[in-house]
DNA sequence: TTGAAAGCGATACCAA
DNA sequence: TTGGTATCGCTTTCAA
């Protein structure tokens, strides 16, 4: 038989609520008792309160919970999403607060509602999940506080994100006005249907039910029209996995093309840093024989000089957290837009060298 | 007021226990009597049984704690924790159970006992904190099994590990058999006491409060020691943090003494490969003009072709988690070791040349 | 197939 | 400063 509060206050002679004091409320008591009891407990071998009925009484689970579709494997291998994570946990850390995490990968929607059903948590918090997923409409009905990691309004109690669309939008104008006409996209995402690596056809992306790379792609759609030039005449294609190894896989397919297309935006640094393992393969030079953009700026694409779209990716975990567990009064603060910058380093340079 | 099981009851007629069965025991009543109910329920805007009261009923808490004191950054940068991580997860969603992160990093005892306490989990997994932490005898004490990611029978309910000291004494035996005779050797470790950056006096190694980090260091003076070299004559070097950038700086360090070592043993590939960096950054050959081990096998090792210790990552992330979700019968299965290769790749080269 | 009653283990309020 | 009591929200025998 486990010992309980109530073996304690029977041993030492007290009342449960005064080993309970013992343990959360250290004031509300003498010292010497506090002591007595303590020592009891650990004679007794009690360990303390016990975590479940305490968050049960208090209505604190002490933990956020956090749903991402991806792998555990690849939730993390993203510097980027890493460095939000980081940024999370801080502010949960703060808060005295753990972090549950939640993946959601090839679950059918019953294992995933049931997962987020029986999720021990104070909040969620959304970091690679589509609206369309099963699991966000069993999320809302719950009725705890989520945050998303987009700029989204319409959708969810709280979110905290970047503008991809105009973000995305001056990374082409960069590279258009360095007089690229010859332009490859990669971006990377998995939809319900089961995006396949390949040419997206130009019309469809907004069909692209991923928030971000639907934006990111509409920014650059953006600017091409902007320098009127054909939207048709972009190559788009789809890395599907987030890596820089597809990045890799993927880039090698386009500069195979010819004509060879003089700049690539990648819509992650991850696949643009792929771009330029593929450059590098065939004696490319990159930001001379062709240009590659990235967007997030993770640590490396500082190391290889890639001129990317920076975004605080700590920040945005910072944010998230506060948001979840110290939610503003006013409702005009729920939602926050953080900036961006874009920034020129080695991996862009004039077309007419291309 | 919140819809709560009693409220869906009154409202429908029947007892909680009716509705709680719609939920969780679909076959203990009549299809229409639970269509009814989860109807009312969504009408209430009842979003099914509390996760934290079922939890407490039940005596499950569908979570294992992940115990780590590096920060979450450093716990996801390393490729090697990331595979863990990975191994552990899927065990853990076989069993229908969550992760929950808990970093005790720069925690005061207080803090860490406390987080340790109010963990809602029904299992830890211990694994990057040293035998002393105070954490180690809070949860000790809380009841709960716990896995560590080391073969320590001695010291943990289960465990699951390698022969680190073997390990690493076949990587520095392999060097010495190519003939070095001037190594040095980067340690990655933070002791209690701070453990700075800097040569290690020779004897201090027993004393290394890590235990696999002391284990690789007694494997490589083995293999030292067989080979009637004089022990005191291998620098060790502590890099602290395990990260590509410390074992870089550390590197730097070791290569601007004279005479140069002909050989450096990284403790974890994540130093072997910053050692490369400083090898590069000097216009050193890896394999050539320095020899250079690491330990782990992570999928950059390969990338850069780095001799070095491979470890099953991932295997052992899944078997610390079902030793935890379903305990063996035979304590004798409690412990498991798993196998190490060296692997021989490019960073190796025979002495003459250095 | 359904319901009544007894906890799971703790906390918080209020009274002493 | 300490104790009594109600309650957090659900699950689970056992009986009807």
């Amino acid at each position: 038989m486990k010992p309980t509060l109530q073996t304690v206050a029977d041993v030492v002679g007290v009342s449960r609520s005064t080993v309970s004091n013992a343990y959360s409320r250290p004031d509300q008591l003498s010292p010497e008792l506090r002591q007595k009891i303590l020592d009891a407990a650990r004679e007794l071998g009690y360990a303390g309160p016990n975590a479940t009925a305490r968050s049960l009484r208090r209505g604190r689970a002490g933990a956020i919970g956090v749903l991402f579709t991806t792998t555990l494997s690849y939730a993390f291998i993203d510097p980027y999403a890493v460095r939000f994570l980081r940024g999370l946990s801080e502010a949960a850390e703060r808060h005295d607060t753990g972090l549950l995490l939640i993946p959601l990968s090839h679950d059918d929607d019953e294992t995933a509602a049931a997962k987020v059903r029986e999720a021990v948590v104070d909040g969620f918090c959304v970091y690679c999940v589509p609206d369309w997923h099963h699991s966000q409409t069993v999320m809302k009905s719950i009725g705890r506080p989520a945050v998303t990691t987009a700029f989204r309004p319409d959708a969810y109690d709280f979110s905290v994100g970047i503008d991809d669309r105009t973000a995305s939008r001056q990374a082409a104008a960069h590279l258009l006005r360095l007089g690229h006409r010859r332009l490859a996209v990669l971006a990377a995402y998995d939809d319900v249907d089961g995006a396949r690596l390949g040419p997206i056809p130009a019309p469809d992306i907004d069909k692209i039910e991923d928030f971000e790379m639907r934006q990111r792609l509409r920014g650059i759609r953006d600017a091409v029209v902007d320098a009127d030039l054909d939207w048709s005449t972009v190559t788009v294609v789809n890395t599907v996995t987030n890596s820089r190894a597809a990045g890799h896989a993927a880039a090698a397919h386009v500069l195979d093309t010819s004509p060879r297309p003089t700049a690539v935006l990648g819509c992650t640094d991850l696949v643009a840093l792929g771009t330029i393992d593929a450059l590098r393969d065939r004696g490319l030079r990159p930001g001379l024989d062709v240009s590659v953009t990235g967007f997030d700026d993770i640590p490396e694409a500082q190391t290889v000089g890639l001129s990317t779209v920076r975004q605080p990716a700590i920040d945005k975990g910072v944010i998230a957290g506060e948001l979840l567990l110290d939610p503003p009064d006013d409702p005009g603060d729920r939602h926050v837009l953080l900036p961006t910058e874009f920034i020129v380093r080695t991996t862009t340079g004039p077309a007419e060298r291309s």
